[in-house]
DNA sequence: ACATTCGCATAACAAGCGTTATGAATATGT
DNA sequence: ACATATTCATAACGCTTGTTATGCGAATGT
């Protein structure tokens, strides 16, 4: 039976959250219409009403990752390299909500790789990333806290630094724990930075 | 039809050889019977009897890439940096067989992520890996090469990175060419070495 | 107040999946 | 030479998938 209350925005809400429930239960592999569905206690009618295809709601659900991403609270720092080290830590998964958020994007890196417009799409995101990182560590360069040279090429050796413990800490939490990741991460930045 | 040669090891290896065609194309979400029966130019048939399950086709296509990961050239290098340079270098998708090794490789963390066991089977994995690693480099601080500490420590740090560099380049090969990947690796062991 | 649109359940559909049973042709052991 | 065991094709099974059609009650506009 059809709701009494129409509340599109919210039931648009509810729909986001199943989709996340399921993404973080089961991955990007165990996303199916069905099942998204019964975590929202609808059917698949339900679905097709806001996604025409299945390829818009694997869209959706690439968008609520990107999305919730970039909504994830960061912690605050003064600019320089303080605020490189907290930009990098954000990224890793110390808590739970960005272990799970973490899981589900490695997970979607097989549907992403399949497909050469999701993959196009993903190399653009990244390189967003790096160029917000970019502008933080020449910001730390200026005020001498960082050597000089090309920060693209800095910011793009710590991204991926960030991003391969990101996958070591999912697979392998007890060896990474977040002590653990924060250690390593320091020791990069220390190797960064010229001795005294 | 049955063959009318029952050579048992080269019909072993003819069903390799289409799994991996169709891990490569299709990734490891793509990996079905049917695929690579037909890219097999056989039927299910014939696959049931080498892999009574499916969980047995997916244990075989993780070994075989467990096995061509380890049976991959590598370049030959004197002790010390250069040997822990080669042994990064030799993870890196510089070449498209590398390159098709890593997209399946990258591809099969959705599979590995949603199943427990896989995962602390991939967890031992990288553990080994790492393991060789630090040997490599306790090796370059006898030698002087590299500064003292936890050779573990800069082991766990040098395997994030090149973990991270191999999934930004699989996404972006055109922002991460073979040349940027070995500068950015160069950079990267660079700031190891204190400076003269 | 009435007509229309919207929101969603219900139900069926074809296609693809892993699995299983059957049988025929070949190889193998005695 | 004959009986047995391999090696596969063929074909069907039940299940899940995405998709589609139908219909009904609630919301909405006039």
């Amino acid at each position: 039976m059809p709701r009494t209350k129409g509340d599109h925005e919210a039931r648009r809400r509810d729909v986001s959250e199943a989709v996340w429930r399921v993404l973080a239960a089961h991955g990007f592999g165990g996303l199916t219409l069905r099942a998204v569905a019964a975590e929202l206690g609808a059917t698949t009618g339900l679905l097709t009403h806001y996604f025409p295809a299945k390829r818009d709601l694997v869209a959706h659900a690439l968008d609520l990752l990107a999305e919730r991403t970039a909504a994830r609270p960061r912690r605050p720092a003064t600019p320089g390299l303080a605020a490189v080290r907290a930009a990098l830590l954000d990224i890793l998964p110390l808590t739970a909500d960005a272990i799970a958020s973490n899981r589900i994007w490695v997970s979607s890196w097989d549907t992403a790789l399949a497909d050469p417009a999701l993959s196009d799409d993903y190399a653009r995101k990244y390189a967003r990333g790096r160029a917000r990182l970019t502008d933080l560590i020449a910001a730390a360069q200026d005020l001498g806290e960082l050597p000089p040279g090309d920060p693209a090429r800095l910011a793009a050796g710590a991204q991926s630094f960030t991003l391969g413990l990101v996958v070591q800490a999912l697979f392998d939490p007890a060896t990474f724990p977040p002590p653990r990741q924060v250690e390593l991460l320091d020791d990069y930045l220390a190797s960064l930075t010229p001795p005294p």
